[in-house]
DNA sequence: CAGTGGTCTAGACCACATA
DNA sequence: ATGTGGTCTAGACCACTGT
């Protein structure tokens, strides 16, 4: 019932308590106090020791879990997170997006927008039987008249029936496909390689100039939606991100 | 008060009520009610149509909110997020973890471990001065007796002062450096190139093969810990990642 | 001002693990 | 039986926004 916030005064507001007590666990836990999988105080000693309800120290507790710093096992107690095994969370921004954040223009260029009978691996990655519709648009991305991304995209009729009605110079296949299809799941891969020679001839570079290729596969509601081989010239283009527990 | 859960009966019980909260405005997001932007039910309404009480909604609204699929504004509303701008997540795993959850040996040769001067770019990245101390070790990482990865270390020794006393065919530098600095945060560069004459030699490939290259810069409690390059031979190596709303 | 989200409390019942 | 975390309630006060 009590209430901790300064009065009238105008000093700067104090920290919520959840935060305080995250904090203070964080700083431990940087301290090396907890070595990885050792316990960590129950919430009844949290509640004690900080003079706070329980549900403060839950979301506290709660907060730490999400961000992967500790471990909650329900009968058991709370313990510190195997930080090694953590996996880094690296952030992929949109093309398009990160294009206008440079305050650059984006160009699409439409090389191929057409029904094909589905081959085996599309129709495998797609869901589909073989020789079934689908979608394909092959479409070459630039900033400011330079090629960056050059994405061959195969997409599945039942989740975007009107997909060959965009025009995609003036909206990004991803930006059409969120609309249709808002909520999604993907999984990415990564590799180095060099590109096909159409690839090499649509980009503008040399058949030995190494690529960053990023292969997507969208599936919404359990329904697969798209695939896309996303090729990008290694010395034009940079993923960035950031790790932060 | 009432308690909603089944009595004695075996029946499964029944899902959390700010889980089913949860679950019903995704759905309701996936279905594309409420375009990117728009106003969504404020928690009045949720605990009205609910039938909960006001923690019970926040809770759901907050994780929700964690997830990136929504926003929420204290005194305006709580929205639907811009999807087309939530960056993708991709979760990197760490190398050695990777070999053996495939259940194979990882095998370090270490071609290079000494305190050096710090040249103008390892200084500026690891906030020394030139020609100030640091340490440099340059390991092979090996998965079954095939070089998968290149990596190019400098460490701050104010971070990791017993850091060459590590025998690193034994414990990865990233562990050690975890054990002696738990939290940190980095900051990721991805990029596709050609490997250096003494990369290529030392993981046995060809100048001409492509390689996934990632620069990671590693910081902790404020001090920089830690930068490197790792290269990767493109034809063996996969980042792999999928990203959940 | 009314309406919104942000946070907290002092309980409570439950499921689960361990002994 | 005890102790752990998981979840919920019915309020409450606060800060902020817009009219």
């Amino acid at each position: 019932m009590t209430r901790r916030t300064t009065p009238g005064s105008r000093l700067p507001r104090a920290a919520a308590p959840y935060a305080r007590i995250k904090q203070h666990l964080k700083n431990e836990l940087s301290r090396g106090r907890w070595p990885p999988g050792e316990a960590m105080p129950s919430d009844a000693e949290l509640v004690a020791q900080f003079r706070v309800s329980r549900m403060t120290v839950t979301r506290a507790l709660n907060e730490l879990r999400a961000e992967g710093l500790i471990e909650r096992v329900q009968g058991v107690g709370t313990f510190a997170a195997h930080l090694a095994r953590v996996a880094s969370q690296l952030r992929i921004r949109d093309l398009h997006e990160e294009i206008l954040a440079r305050g650059h223009r984006h160009r699409a260029r439409v090389h191929l927008a057409r029904a094909e009978a589905a081959s085996e691996g599309v129709a495998r990655s797609l869901g589909l039987t073989v020789g079934a519709q689908v979608f394909h648009t092959l479409i070459v991305h630039f900033e400011d008249d330079v090629a960056l991304q050059c994405e061959d995209r195969h997409v599945n009729p039942a989740s975007a029936p009107d997909y060959l009605g965009c025009d995609f110079t003036r909206i990004t296949p991803t930006q059409y496909l969120l609309q249709v299809a808002p909520l999604w799941e993907a999984r990415y891969s990564i590799e180095a390689a060099l590109p096909s020679a159409r690839e090499a001839r649509l980009l503008g570079i040399g058949r030995g100039d190494p690529c960053l290729v990023v292969q997507r596969r969208t599936v919404g509601n359990g329904r697969p939606i798209t695939t896309a081989r996303l090729v990008h010239p290694g010395a034009r283009y940079l993923l960035q991100g950031e790790f932060k527990p």
